[in-house]
DNA sequence: AGACCTCTTTGACCCAGATCAATTGGTACA
DNA sequence: TGTACCAATTGATCTGGGTCAAAGAGGTCT
């Protein structure tokens, strides 16, 4: 598909993969093992870095930009299953094929480990394999929550759930705490949006001008947002409870 | 709530822990300590085992009966996030607290490890670690896959798709193949079975009709159901490919 | 500047599934 | 044998979100 990425200087010390993925707790004799068997790839926006069904030879994590999971019926009907921002973690160590699509949303680096040597490490390490039973529990507990989204909420709701979703993840990232406005910029097209939600892009349109006339969100362009304020957007969800939900 | 099941004769070697969760590749002398801490619970049918919140003393998994994962909105609607059928596992190792609300739905016994020495246990031997990264991928794929039935499928294929995953758990733990009509008995009421599928009980009465009105299925009484064409049942629920989900 | 993209918004209409309500059937209990 | 209770069915009506169609709003290329 690509070259390993030379377009990018990034170094493990800059690299999600310390804070967040696998070695968050790790010694630093393992984060030596895993840095031998590091290396990245970029992608560009639209680009599919896995296809259903084929088998993967690497697992890793998202440096920069943006990916999806998507599941797809014959007729053509698509669902987003996951939504990959950067420190997350794509993979199933164990597992031959791929389960879902993983395609680019944006330009995208990934940090990635060869499959094979990554599981001999896990095998020795158990750390590792803690590790990643944890980010794996995390997932489920994310896929849950979002089961609740899709099957009970309403259009208006979904929004504001994947709205704040997004917001949180965003502001953990850059900025310090969810207190006074934040301010993104949406990594995702209306049928992204719809994809994720279970609507369709027409509805996510109506729902984002509507939740705009109600001053929940403001919006420059397309995709830049501002939400004043946070507690609201949290009502319009319907999830009162502040509830930690991770994607 | 209960104490340990005294009603049950179970040994471990009917009990489902041997040849589908924790244990299942594990060495006879691991199989051994895990025989120390374990214990037996039953529960009645509507009681529920855990509440969303509490702190869980306890993983496991079901020896018989059917329990539900459940979440609830403030204003009662209610999403039913996973079915627990005998063999499968209950529990968050290294978790805090229960995410969900876990419901008997029949009665039930299950073959529980107090957390704290499985924890231990867990530490010491990596092949239950493994075994437990194992479950809980199956777990997140059968997530994934049910998003996409919340998210794009018709309230008939949402039908069709959880009767075909029951009657294949179902065969698969009774009978031999999936050759020939399968018969098996509903576990679920028709408001458990919309809970699950983000619908409404009347819709679910009214779709359980027009598949038996159109030969999918055979009604006697309210729940015992034959299936006299799986391939059929399938086509209804939109996965032609007879792929593995496995709730 | 104009032609051509792709993404997005908005309007008009329709329908699958929700809602409200009445009826049926089974079974437990007095 | 009646009444009380529950799960399930069925009917009548309503509505949120889907579908189809037309425009608007930025971009980018020549």
């Amino acid at each position: 598909m690509n070259a390993p990425g030379p377009t990018i200087s990034a170094t493990c010390s800059d690299c999600p993969i310390r804070h967040r993925a696998v070695c968050a707790q790790c010694e630093s004799d393992e984060l030596e093992q895993l840095e031998e068997i590091k290396y990245y790839r970029s992608f560009e926006a639209g680009q599919t870095i896995i296809w259903s069904g084929d088998k993967m030879g690497f697992v890793g994590s998202v440096v920069s930009g943006i990916a999806t999971l998507t599941q797809t019926m014959e007729d053509g009907r698509t669902q987003m299953v996951g939504l990959l921002l950067p420190s997350d973690f794509v993979g199933r160590p164990g597992r031959e094929g791929a389960a879902y699509d993983v395609v680019a949303t944006t330009d995208i680096v990934m940090c990635c480990f060869r499959k094979k040597p990554f599981e001999d490490l896990m095998v020795k390490t158990p750390r590792i394999a803690h590790r990643l039973l944890e980010m794996t529990l995390d997932e489920l507990d994310a896929a849950r929550e979002w089961m609740l989204v899709l099957g009970r909420k309403t259009a208006r709701e979904k929004i504001a759930s994947l709205l704040s979703i997004i917001a949180r993840r965003d502001a953990s990232l850059n900025t310090g705490g969810p207190s006074g406005p934040m301010v993104f910029d949406l990594p995702l097209t209306r049928e992204a949006m719809a994809d994720y939600l279970g609507l369709t892009l027409e509805t996510v349109s109506r729902q984002m001008s509507a939740l705009k006339k109600d001053g929940v969100i403001r919006l420059e362009g397309k995709r830049h947002v501002t939400i004043p304020d946070m507690g609201r957007l949290m009502e319009e969800a319907g999830d009162d409870s502040d509830g930690g939900f991770l994607v």
